[in-house]
DNA sequence: TTCTTTCTC
């Protein structure tokens, strides 16, 4: 660090420390908050507001005491006491008070989320400034922020809700006397629209910024620069140790404070001691090598990892030399492209029969490596008698995501042993693990901006991933941690993931960034931490270019406007538009929320084909996954009013829980359409719900919401194979209803998701025509070849007669102009004018088409 | 022939 940048930083903090604590500094809008709001008018009532809050102060600092005294919080003090958060509270309260930015590191266990909160909040209100306070601590999950706002309540021995808060979507527990707020960052990044410079809030904690979410990462650039214009503003990050240094740079090297941690030690083996241990004997992938002499080969893939490359450079009987010939061997033969599934099962049979008790947590990369070990488990018998053990599988779409088991323990005797994805690494905790297997590969997102392409492939965690999920087994009592892949391999991972900000597409990002008016899109994102690849922020614009949500200038369309209010991805934003204003309403926000959301459906290990058969019934002829979910939605209301729920959501392979959110999440969209002048509410369902039983309606709905995510279907003798502009060809992923159908009867499938795995997969797709494409998808442009209409580039081409072609585009031009007077103004009552022209695109809908 | 994980006033 530069001596001047210390100097100015420097000065920065000694200038904003005087403004904190001292009442006639602080802004006249934190006592907005706090007070009526007409108190503020006349000069005589500032006096009536000092007193009303010196009597504030002094009430909270009463309450406050007089809870110390209580039993309950005495026997949390000691608990409290002991956390090593605890040995650094005057030296964080200290640098807090001379610093406007913090950055606190701190390992698991070190109590840093639990107390560092509490200890401002305790020292704000001792010091007679509770009135003023308001501590906000983002959570980048919802669990955590419920749970610790919790934990915090009981050990100040009050109500949730009361001094201590949280919010999550659709969820609030606080109150006016809530001084400490734990949300979700997302929650934040909303509030940040209404007020942009966090008005009122005193002190600012942002949690888990290691992690590197793209939440996190966009709160940093707008927190970076609120900074000059809130010194009276303190922000606490909150980081793991091992990237605190980035963040503290990042804030001009803002003070770091470093939290020793607290969990029990975990032993380390890598898989040439796991292997001398099993004595387990890895065959080659490439049989014809097994057993002889030569050098391994080197895979032929052309992806091949850079780890995997590197061990296959290695000299394995010079390097291993102190190891077994059948260890050695046994490296030989390893190739880091495949999970041994052999290998875990080794690995678990001897932790079962040589290791003391204890929980084993296993994790695996996803659902068919968990079932297939699963399979393994029950039919080899390996880990001794089945009655002394218990194997769970625990996966995100797994109908056991909610089971009590996975945190039970076990009785006496028993083993538990949970077969994980990395759901395990940080949003479920499984306390009573004592044993980790690591495979050392996990799912991850990636996204191709060269093909406009989200990948999901596994790949090998970081350095930060395996220290975490080492962690996990020193939580009750000092643990062991069994990786299946050499060490060479573990000090070639990298430090930490790529965050998620240069991992996933931009468009909702972007769209945040001009909701918020934080300047141009471009310039700002390059203010990152690490900004996203040039192209991928291109494309994200390019992409609501087209849906039109912005101009050529890059500003707001009144369309774009409407988006930003509904805070969901921009494509499903303008299906909820276009349903409300094509009279699907209903059907537009159960879709809506389910694909904004996630898959009511669940994945069960055992009745696979049930639950696809399931799926499919709900899905009839309609040829549409959104179908699917409409239906089963639909039925699941309908149980519930029966109270069958439970028996429902069973024989369907649905999830309860999701589909609640679903419903919570529609009446939100309701709410916020309402909000925005879309749907009038007093005129009842009826009124917006015209053509929700009208397929074709809600398909071109779907389309309208869903382009260009557009797959020509095109015959190829009795079968159908698929296009997309941006990849060519792609397949339809087998969960899918429309997988396996040879003959659609419409010519185009309309999806939501397209994700590169082992091919490149449409996951959801509903049937559409082409009139619903003419009507409702892009732009039509005359072919320049002469007769017919482009769309997509001149990727989609339509053929017809002029005098249809001509009849289309008039009646398409009409759809506009009713569509664009109705964004423009939305309160505005179309039903009567626009009659005519509805009626006939539904007509043309119902039509058909004769070109396919 | 397949299903990492989060999140929104």
């Amino acid at each position: 660090m530069s001596s001047e940048t210390q100097r100015l930083v420097g000065e920065l903090l000694v200038s904003s420390a005087v403004s904190v604590g001292s009442s006639s500094f602080s802004s006249s809008q934190g006592d907005k908050q706090l007070l009526p709001a007409g108190n503020k008018e006349k000069s005589v009532s500032v006096l009536e507001i000092d007193s009303a809050k010196e009597r504030l102060n002094a009430e909270l600092k009463a309450k406050q005491e007089k809870m110390k005294d209580s039993a309950d919080v005495k026997a949390m003090w000691s608990f409290r006491e002991k956390l090593p958060a605890f040995k650094v509270k005057a030296e964080f309260l200290k640098a807090m008070a001379n610093n406007q930015v913090l950055v606190v590191s701190g390992e698991t266990g070190c109590g840093k989320t639990t107390q560092l909160p509490q200890f401002i909040l305790e020292e704000e209100i001792s010091s007679l400034r509770g009135a003023d306070c308001s501590i906000i601590c983002t959570q980048p999950r919802r669990i955590s922020a419920i749970s610790v706002a919790a934990r915090i309540s009981s050990e100040r021995g009050e109500a949730l809700g009361e001094t201590v808060g949280y919010q999550i979507r659709l969820e609030t527990k606080s109150s006016a006397d809530t001084r400490l707020l734990f949300c979700t960052t997302g929650v934040l990044l909303r509030r940040l629209a209404q007020d942009p410079k966090l008005t009122g809030v005193s002190h600012l904690l942002v949690d888990e910024i290691h992690e590197r979410g793209i939440n996190e990462d966009f709160l940093l650039i707008i927190l970076r620069d609120l900074i000059p214009n809130r010194p009276d503003l303190r922000i606490i990050l909150m980081s793991a140790t091992i990237n605190a240094d980035l963040f503290s740079k990042y804030f001009g090297n803002a003070p770091t404070l470093h939290i020793p941690g607290l969990t029990f030690p975990v032993a380390e083996l890598f898989l040439e001691d796991v292997l001398e241990k099993t004595h387990y004997n890895i065959k080659s992938e490439f049989d014809n090598f097994q057993g002889s002499s030569r050098r391994r080969r080197k895979q032929q893939d052309s992806k091949k990892d850079p780890v995997t490359e590197l061990f296959e450079d290695v000299d394995i009987d010079s390097h291993y030399r102190s190891y077994s010939r059948s260890t050695r061997e046994s490296l030989e033969a390893w190739s880091g492209s495949l999970i041994d599934l052999g290998l875990v099962e080794s690995t678990l049979e001897y932790i079962c029969h040589h290791e003391g008790d204890g929980a084993i947590l296993v994790f695996l990369t996803g659902w068919d490596d968990i079932s297939k070990l699963l399979d393994k488990v029950k039919v080899n018998h390996l880990l001794g008698d089945q009655s002394r053990i218990l194997v769970l599988p625990l996966h995100g779409s797994m109908p056991t995501v909610n089971q009590r088991e996975i945190f039970d323990r076990p009785p006496p005797g028993k083993r538990k042993i949970v077969l994980a994805t990395n759901i395990a690494e940080s949003s479920i905790t499984i306390d009573d693990v004592v044993y980790v297997v690591d495979c050392g590969k996990a799912k991850e997102t990636s996204y191709d901006a060269l093909n406009k392409l989200a990948c999901l492939l596994p790949s090998w965690i970081s350095k930060a991933s395996a220290r975490q999920r080492r962690g996990r087994a020193g939580r009750v009592q000092p643990g062991v941690c069994y990786r299946l892949y050499p060490r060479i391999v573990h000090d070639a991972m990298l430090q930490f993931q790529l965050p998620e900000i240069l991992r996933t597409p931009l468009q909702e990002l972007c769209l945040h960034i001009k909701s918020l008016q934080l300047g141009a899109i471009g310039s700002f994102l390059s203010k990152a931490l690490q900004p996203p690849d040039h192209l991928a922020v291109q494309n994200a614009i390019e992409l609501l270019k087209t849906i039109g949500a912005l101009d050529d200038k890059e500003d707001l369309t009144p369309l774009g406007r409407h988006l930003c209010t509904l805070h969901v991805d921009p494509n499903i934003g303008k299906m909820l538009l276009m349903g409300s204003i094509f009279q699907c309403l209903t059907p537009a926000l159960i879709i809506a929320a389910a694909l904004a959301y996630r898959d009511p459906f669940v994945l069960p290990i055992n009745r696979k084909e049930e639950a696809d058969e399931a799926k499919r019934s709900f899905a009839g002829d309609s040829c549409s996954d959104h179908i699917a979910l409409l239906k089963a939605f639909e039925g699941w209301k309908e149980a519930k009013r029966s109270a069958k729920e439970r028996s429902f959501c069973w024989e369907n392979y649905l999830s309860p829980v999701t589909l609640q959110m679903m419903d919570d999440m529609r009446m939100q969209f309701l709410n916020l359409l309402s909000d925005i002048g879309f749907v009038d509410k007093s005129k009842g369902p009826s009124a917006y719900n015209h053509y929700s039983n009208d397929l074709e309606m809600v398909s071109a709905i779907l389309c309208a919401g869903l382009y260009p995510n557009v797959v020509q279907c095109k015959r190829r003798g009795k079968r159908t194979a698929f296009y997309t502009k941006e990849v060519g060809k792609v397949d339809i992923h087998p969960a899918s209803v429309n997988a396996g159908i040879h003959l659609f009867p419409l010519p185009y499938l309309i999806y939501s998701e397209k994700v590169k795995t082992t091919s490149i997969f449409i996951r959801d797709s509903t049937n559409i025509s082409d009139y619903a494409l003419l009507l409702f998808g892009g732009n039509l442009v005359p072919s320049k070849s002469g007769e017919g209409i482009e769309m997509l580039d001149g990727y989609l081409h339509f053929s017809a007669s002029k005098s249809v072609l001509e009849l289309i585009r008039k009646l398409r031009g009409e759809l506009d102009k009713l569509l664009n007077r109705k964004i423009e103004e939305p309160g505005l009552d179309i039903s009567s004018e626009g009659k005519g022209v509805v009626a006939a695109a539904v007509e043309l809908l119902h039509s058909q088409n004769v070109h396919y």
